[in-house]
DNA sequence: TCGCTATTTTACCATTTGGTAAAGTTACGA
DNA sequence: TCGTAACTTTACCAAATGGTAAAATAGCGA
């Protein structure tokens, strides 16, 4: 019986449900970052997983509930290093740390982040609610966090949401656009290189002009 | 007879075939870059189009040919503003501009921003050939031109290449994100701020600084 | 207006795909 | 070691999908 909660009847998963439910998800972010929710077949999903078909629908009810559960694994992790802004710190340095580990996670976790782009470039269906619920608040605090900082003079003024899409649209090019960013730095160590990039455009930008 | 080249016995295309074509084009611009490849299916598209499916056929070889046809029609247009970048000029203007027809075609053509994040995202299977051929001399080219200004002390040195990486990135990020941004920003006319942003963005980031 | 070509429709088809039923097999506590 | 619950496999299915054959219709030059 394919429960919602899929638990024993002692009301814990077993050993094998663990993981047989790690390894179906693991296949399935590598074939859902790979070829997109519709583009991602249950059998495809299956033979990389080293499960039957039906046996990847007894673990879950079915392929949403694959990329659903997905997304919001995904999200949590995601939003980790916004989290960890720390108000009281230095405004550049916590930044810039928020710059290095975006672009960090970009390298370790480039199929993440490409699961999640192809969800938000076809109109993100199945996390509309998440990114209200749960982002959208998020952001709000980083952004007055900003504010208050460059009011206080301590950044260089500039729009902090604008600033959030900068950093996240450069960091995560080089997960997303992986292909295109080896075709024209072939064999490049252009993670190291990215990273002087970043450190040094977002410094340049947020460095309070002396008065 | 469904030509390749699909000309009249007079080696002329027709009115209807222009038309037709038009059509059928315009519908799968919308329908791939909403759903990706393989989500996008000959239905939708015929449907949008006003012609049934195998009519479609009768016009293009296949599904992969229409996307094809779409994704090298998009590659010219799409570099056109690097292309118009003008060795002579003056370079801060120059990068300046280039961003602002960036983020305009990304106004302009969310669509077609989104039909080529998709297809980068998932390995570019269909394009990689035109990346390396196209795509990549232009960029060298013109990181070139950008590292001559920067030897010449009228830029502040970076790399040229991840510039021109967070350029795309930034500017694209309005179409390609543009459920989260909604999200985010709700309401806001955020393309007038985006640009101010950008534009005070690269501004000090390329600003020589004075000996 | 005729005749020929270009275009469109109708009726299909084979494959793929998400999903199910039910029979088997395994594992584990009593 | 036996019984029961947990898990897996086999054999399916209906719908969707890319594509085709061939008949029917429209358009156009002579």
């Amino acid at each position: 019986m394919a429960d919602l909660n899929m638990t024993t009847k002692d009301g814990k998963p077993s050993r094998i449900q663990r993981r047989n439910r790690g390894l179906i998800l693991e296949a399935a972010l590598d074939v859902f970052s790979r070829h997109g929710y519709r583009g991602a077949t249950l059998d495809q999903i299956a033979e990389q997983a080293g499960l039957s078909k039906p046996n990847i629908l007894y673990y879950f009810d079915g392929k949403e509930t694959i990329h659903v559960t997905l997304l919001n694994q995904l999200m949590d992790n995601w939003l980790a290093p916004m989290r960890e802004i720390d108000p009281e710190g230095a405004p550049l340095d916590e930044i810039l740390c928020y710059v290095h580990r975006k672009l960090e996670m970009s390298r370790e976790f480039p199929r993440e982040s490409r699961l999640f782009a192809n969800e938000i470039i076809q109109g993100a269906p199945r996390i509309v609610g998440h990114l209200e619920e749960v982002l959208k608040p998020l952001v709000d605090d980083t952004a007055e966090v900003i504010s208050g900082w460059m009011r206080a003079g301590r950044l260089a003024p500039t729009d902090p949401r604008h600033l959030i899409f900068s950093i996240w649209a450069t960091t995560q090019h080089y997960a997303d656009f992986e292909v295109q960013v080896e075709v024209l730095m072939p064999g490049k160590a252009e993670q190291d290189e990215a990273r002087a990039f970043l450190d040094r455009m977002y410094r340049r930008l947020l460095t309070p002009d002396p008065e």
